[in-house]
RNA sequence: CGCGGAGUGGAGCAGUCUGGUAGCUCGUCGGGCUCAUAACCCGAAGGUCAUAGGUUCAAAUCCUGUCUCCGCAA
């Protein structure tokens, strides 16, 4: 078939080279524009971009997908579905309903659940054993076409919101090549979404990673793995924001300092307070630091129990 | 030129404001103690203080350029 891909960011990509790879004919690529990242404001092609220029492909940015000039650019390019994963913007339905077999969606949960922009690091937080990639068709509501296949991955004690994406971003190639396999058949069978069961995983905000000393060591920890490695969780010290990049929960149910106190300190990790049990910290990282082990962390700070770690810059 | 932090033995830091013998907690190596130890005691090695220039009797420290790393922002 020939396919128009559309996606933007990392998760994208294995996508994309998994379909280059296959007998289907990819006939263009669809991204976001460039945007300024990173320190110095560069103007940064999106990883899409990047892959698709490696072998070779068309590459399309509309600032948006609905303006007349895009649309009719694409009502003249000859395509027969649409690969869509993780691209960014709402499709109207004048686009939807351009290619002859319609627009396949890839989206990293199990669908109806986590609709929208963060389902994966959200199963990890949920504290989910269980999460996965659906295809679908896409309609103009958010996530919410025709299921077409799913597949299941579990999530480890230990799953981190990257090592989860590693994983289903893998997954997703394969998948989407059956899916059009079938959709060519005409042996796909489309599953609607029960709305009732539907769940939103919101996109990504680094305000998210604000630990709040006062949910419990479980809750922390597992928002701690959801959003390493990005956006990171974080807390305040002496005015400085620290990041904690990974921990253990540690059952103390009569530990009952205020949130957020440094209870203990050892060689190679430090207890924090939490509104049930307490956290061992494992990895962190200060504001202006590299990431780096408690063990060397505690080397050069000197940490007192009794400190305080807090939700507000200013607060010591 | 978006804002800011940082580069000091193998690791993490102090010292820089107020120039004047390179320091701390670890690690490594050697020795000792011990039934024994990742514990304790004694000792040693290991640093052109990121880099290039400037000021000075004297620069890790003050001034200027460059490179690299990191946080914010986007």
């Amino acid at each position: 078939m020939k396919i128009l891909f559309m996606g933007t960011p990392d998760f994208s990509v294995s996508t994309l080279e998994a379909l280059v790879a296959s007998e289907h004919q990819v006939v263009g690529v669809v991204s976001q524009p460039d945007r300024p990242k990173g320190r110095g404001k560069q103007l940064q092609p999106t990883p899409v971009k990047e892959a698709a220029m490696r072998h070779g492909l068309k590459v399309y940015q509309p600032i948006k997908v609905r303006d007349q000039a895009f649309l009719e650019e694409m009502a003249t390019l000859d395509f027969d579905v649409a690969v869509v994963i993780a691209f960014g913007q709402i499709l109207p339905k004048s686009f939807l309903d351009m290619p002859s077999y319609g627009c396949v969606n890839i989206h990293a949960s199990l669908l109806p659940a986590y609709r929208g922009a963060g389902p994966i690091q959200k199963a990890v937080i949920n504290g989910d054993a269980v999460t996965g990639v659906t295809t679908m068709m896409m309609d103009v509501g958010m996530d919410t076409g025709d299921m077409l296949l799913k597949e299941e991955v579990a999530i480890d004690d230990k799953e981190t919101g990257g090592s989860l994406f590693v994983k289903l971003s893998n997954i997703g190639g394969p998948l989407v090549l059956k899916t059009l396999a079938q959709l060519e058949d005409g042996r796909l069978i489309r599953t609607p979404q029960n709305d009732e069961e539907a769940t939103y995983a919101p996109m990504l905000d680094k305000k998210m990673g604000n630990i709040d000393w006062k949910q419990s060591a479980v809750t922390i920890e597992r928002l701690i793995r959801g959003l390493n490695p990005w956006p990171s969780a974080y807390s305040y010290m002496d005015g400085k924001m620290l990041k904690i990049w990974s921990g253990d929960v540690v059952t103390m149910p009569e530990s009952k300092a205020i949130p957020g106190t440094i209870i203990s300190v050892g060689e190679d990790y430090f207890t924090v307070q939490c509104g049930e049990d307490v956290i061992a910290i494992r990895e962190l990282q200060l504001q202006g630091k590299k990431r780096m082990n408690a063990c060397d962390f505690l080397r050069g700070y000197k940490l007192t129990a009794g400190s305080i770690l807090s939700q507000i810059p200013n607060d010591k």
